[in-house]
DNA sequence: CCGAATCGTTGCCATAGAGCAAGGATTTTT
DNA sequence: AAAAATCCTTGCTCTATGGCAACGATTCGG
């Protein structure tokens, strides 16, 4: 147990009512951890053991294409969860990255913890599930709003939907998440 | 009750083992619908009220931007489910549409049923959880494999992951899931 | 089964974005 | 605070893709 599980239990009320006794034992799922900024919480071929809470920071998940090229698929900021989800679900070496853009505090739940308690209490199975649902949505909106969008369209589909990250994230990243190069961004901020 | 649910089962018990009278209960909640070429499920503005398997035929899920240009997120092949789903959901207007792209069957099952059936039996409630979890496995995994990726990339990807698609699909559709004009996509067809 | 409509292909040109190189700015390390 | 490293910007050039027009092929509806 610790002292660090205000934001989530706040997410957790947000999403349901529970008494005291359920959310200790919740709570007593998780464990804290600190990352110094660029650390790495996963490294792809290992398995991902873990579902990440982002307590504070900032998380990347990236991924390296043959080209050499870093792609990066979605930040997780505060209040927000985030794991490789494949390898999560299958005990298998992950394809992607998970890492600490700032200095980050995370509470990790392990596994076999994370779905007994989705298959023992009702509630936290309501929780996944809209969770992934709305996971998916957004994923498969992402698509729509980028798919023959040009590259300035883009940026400002970013600005909209995630006024942080331009602010808070080096410009590098930003155009990893974008699908262009940091040459191209720099240009394309030059005309908004 | 009907005598179409052949795939439906099959595919149930590809997931889990379930005696007769569950699967009564379920395919009770299923109705089948027969669909034209080119006739729609769902149009832009309505309320997504069904959950969509494919008996036989395709579906496609696409969209239009502000630039009367569509975009195409997904084709449900026969033995997939398909449906609007932030609409379904939470019972508001879609912004996407549902085509039949050859003449198609499909079994729908209402929203409410739905989730009755995910709510009350546990089988049906890890399926969902499944399909949930592969679908947005996937649909990240579209991301990492698009971004960045040139056009003919993308084509070859195509053909590995969903052969089907070249052969069933009009051009035209393969383009506006590929993200790319049928002029690009017919010169990209030359050089492989 | 035929005419009309739609669709796929291809030549030509236009344009967005990539990539290199170099300079300036910012951050990190010592 | 100085040195080193990293990052951001910008000029120039090159390539991939877009978009129009025209033609041939295929499909659809009567």
């Amino acid at each position: 147990m610790n002292r660090h599980t205000h934001r989530l239990f706040q997410y957790i009320q947000s999403k349901t009512r529970l008494d005291d006794s359920a959310m200790e034992r919740i709570g007593a799922c998780f464990s804290c951890k600190k990352l110094k900024r660029n650390e790495h919480l996963l490294i792809e071929g290992n398995v991902c053991r873990y579902n990440y809470f982002v307590n504070h920071g900032c998380l990347r998940f990236y991924s390296i294409n043959e080209q050499g090229q870093e792609l990066i698929r979605y930040f997780a900021f505060e209040g927000k969860f985030g794991t490789a989800l494949s390898s999560f679900i299958e005990e298998q070496s992950a394809t992607e990255n998970i890492q600490a853009i700032e200095k980050t505090e995370v509470l990790a739940i392990a596994r076999t913890d994370f779905y007994h308690l989705v298959d023992t209490m009702s509630a936290m199975n309501a929780i996944y599930r809209d969770v992934l649902e709305m996971a998916y949505v957004t994923s498969q909106q992402r698509i729509y709003d980028f798919q023959g969008q040009p590259a300035l369209e883009r940026l400002k589909w970013l600005l909209q939907y995630q006024p942080n990250a331009l602010t808070r994230l080096p410009s590098k990243m930003v155009a990893a998440y974008l699908g262009v190069t940091p040459y191209t961004l720099s240009r394309l901020k030059a005309e908004l």
